[in-house]
DNA sequence: CATGAATGAGAATTCATTCAT
DNA sequence: GATGAATGAATTCTCATTCAT
């Protein structure tokens, strides 16, 4: 695999997930991230099988990268009310540093097909493990899996998505919610 | 002349909407919904614009149907925990009875086109008038609109759209987040 | 007939008419029509029977309106000169006075299938005999009917179709064809 | 990779060029035009950005054949009079021969839109320089270029256009028309 | 007479995809 | 590997027309 080539289809990539934020899932077809990619509607040939594999491929590969990014931000020796706020200020962060991945994913994750196809929960399994650890050490509550993801990522992702609509003060809302769920999370 | 076909209209509002349930909002067109709804596709642009203009219309038209289904299940005389109850189940319960309305709402909202035109928070105005009085009571503590609507819909939702993936034991998260969300909103 | 209706044909030639000199004979449309005549596209029906059929009856109804019009500024003691310029001049001021009737007749009659139904020098009958006048008084020259309709009206009409392109001296370029053509049809 | 099809191309203007002969410039649609070309319709999407782009550039290639036609039966050394004649009755053969392009070009001109963008006095601008030698040999008059390709060429052309219902003895007419003309141009 | 509703047919255009180079 | 050419199928949407009211 030669290096221009890795990065056409990079650049492939790039122009698929940039275009799903401008103009939704709905709005994509192959010529307009060829053309977006500074490729021919034939070369994306080369790399995917269809426009349908295409589009599962990037959301396979792209689905963890919110969940990873928190991972990053997260130090083991963090207590536990670090651990929350850094996994809900981390999700938040992601939403704007990569607006058009954060965009994507949610997109696809609501989108029937797809989400058969990638669970979110499974996404999520690093985090889950971190999880684990601090509920054996006592320090989270006894919550199942399901119930956690929930409860850490939906009411952020919820706000992230519609971060635009809020006046700006967006941050007192995320205080408000790592409280809440520091509340819920932590023993004692 | 001949009246509109107030049928007619609704027969194309379901099509579409069971036609995004099934194919994803990427996956719908004028023709496969006229075929669905029994219509000729030119009878759509006698009710509608444009494929844009009439998802708009639709989805904001359908946009709080989940908040005014929750909303019949309250009853004025409930105490708070079984507000919240009702509140996070009423919502889960309109995800199976109205999949695809559920579905549909759902996938708008990440849609970034759409969801500029159709603001999720005010979809929910009658719930936070609700759950504004409960405040006033001192039954609820004093978080801001947003993060109520985050942390008592968020994740609810997103364990409905996962709802697939999830063994069958449902209920059981159902539980955890409802025991959850009380304990963080209720006063004592 | 009431008045009413006769009103609403009118507007109904009108409509396709203005839009035929903006849009081209190839852009309008009955619903177009309809809306710029401020009808129902239904209505357009109960005065004609068809696009097309409606298209060739305005056409022939208006076809001889430019010599209706140079035939209104004629005198008949004009002596040979003054007719000659009363013809000249009397087809270009009604392509600026009427212009969309002008460019309508002129498209029509370039128009295969139109110009078929309704023959140019038909329409030129009455300017016709007056010329069969003056050429019986020895006033013009025996030239036959087609070469008189030709040389006094095509290239007049010509200027005028390319007026705009014209800086704005087309006064001096009508001078000069008055002139020729005076020059050709009069006898000394 | 494929080469363009050189063929294809002039299939396609052909076709659309013939099409308008027997249709009229109202009557002709992309698919009509590839079907005539024996093309695929979305071939034509591969040489011309849309239908309007492709009218105006076949207009503006073809809008000089009528004058390019009559330059070459043009010979240097003519006098006035033969000049004029073959400049005449070079119009009208053009208009026989090459039929399709003719009534093309015709109707173009009459279309507000088209005609806009071609101007029908730039197309003639070699004709405008041999007549400009002419003048300057003082054999042909010093009227402006306007009124010369006015005088020359409308009256013919009105005669070309109409010569279906001419009973035949078009020659005449066109006799009659060359001297009219020569009279008018050539100096004593 | 007038018209909103309705539609089959067809419009222009785009799509996803293939293929020869 | 990369791509311009080519296209059948599908897209959105408009058209001319009919009809019940």
């Amino acid at each position: 695999m030669r290096l221009k080539d890795e990065d056409k289809q990079q650049r492939i990539k790039k122009a698929m997930v940039d275009l799903i934020l401008r103009d939704g899932i709905d709005g994509i077809s192959i010529s307009k991230i060829a053309k977006e990619a500074g490729v021919s509607a034939a070369t994306i040939y080369v790399y995917y099988e269809s426009k349908e594999e295409m589009l599962t491929e990037i959301f396979r590969e792209y689905a963890d990268l919110p969940y990873g990014y928190v991972m990053q931000q997260v130090n083991s020796d963090m207590d536990g009310r670090d651990l929350i706020e850094t996994l809900v200020r981390g999700c938040y962060d992601f939403s704007i540093e990569h607006e058009e991945i954060f965009s994507f994913v949610e997109q696809c994750h609501r989108c029937p097909t797809l989400s058969e196809q990638v669970c979110d929960k499974d996404c999520s399994c690093d985090v889950l493990s971190l999880l684990h650890q601090y509920q054996k050490m006592g320090i989270l509550k006894q919550y199942s899996d399901w119930s956690l993801v929930a409860i850490i990522f939906a009411p952020v992702r919820w706000l992230a998505a519609n971060r635009k609509a809020l006046s700006s003060n967006s941050e007192k809302y995320l205080d408000e919610l790592v409280y809440m769920i520091q509340k819920v999370l932590l023993n004692d």
